[in-house]
DNA sequence: TCTAAATGTCAAGTATATATTACTTTTATT
DNA sequence: AATAAAAGTAATATATACTTGACATTTAGA
């Protein structure tokens, strides 16, 4: 997966530290480490919770164009 | 989770049985209809795919308004 | 420079997304 | 009505999202 710069972007945005995300949309701060890093595939439930907390949407947060890595 | 009309829709503009669309993403067809019925929660990963076969985006086919189920 | 907070990372455990097989029910066609 | 395709559903198995705890590294403020 690619890493997400722009969760780490909208996060700097509302001035938040991983751990206040994370405890924003009810998981751990790992767990938001490691999606920033690419390190996991969060579930669409996850990414809506995240999308409300940081004020954006879906496709600002998590839509990605198609590229090798992805096959 | 709420079920899924909008994959639905999408899938007849489209003509496509959840068999087929399963087969476009590479999941099984039990996997699009789970998501259909919102009995689970989708990757992100295949949200995406699901999107670009259906030629949507995230926040047409998965955006939803928070509601009490969601608590 | 010292310190603390923030971030990155690892290992082991738990919860759940997804696969597979198989069966029933619904919908569409003849 | 008979048939077949499509959709719904259930059980068991596996891969992986996510947790917890712990430690290392980076960043920011005193």
């Amino acid at each position: 997966m690619a890493r997400n710069i722009a969760i780490k972007v909208a996060r700097a945005e509302k001035d938040m530290t991983q751990k206040a995300l994370a405890e924003a949309v009810g998981v751990s701060r790992q767990t938001i480490n490691a999606i920033e890093q690419g390190e996991y595939n969060p579930t669409i439930k996850l990414c809506r919770a995240i999308c409300r907390v940081l004020g954006k949407s879906l496709d600002d947060l998590f839509w990605e164009e198609e590229c090798e890595e992805n096959f």
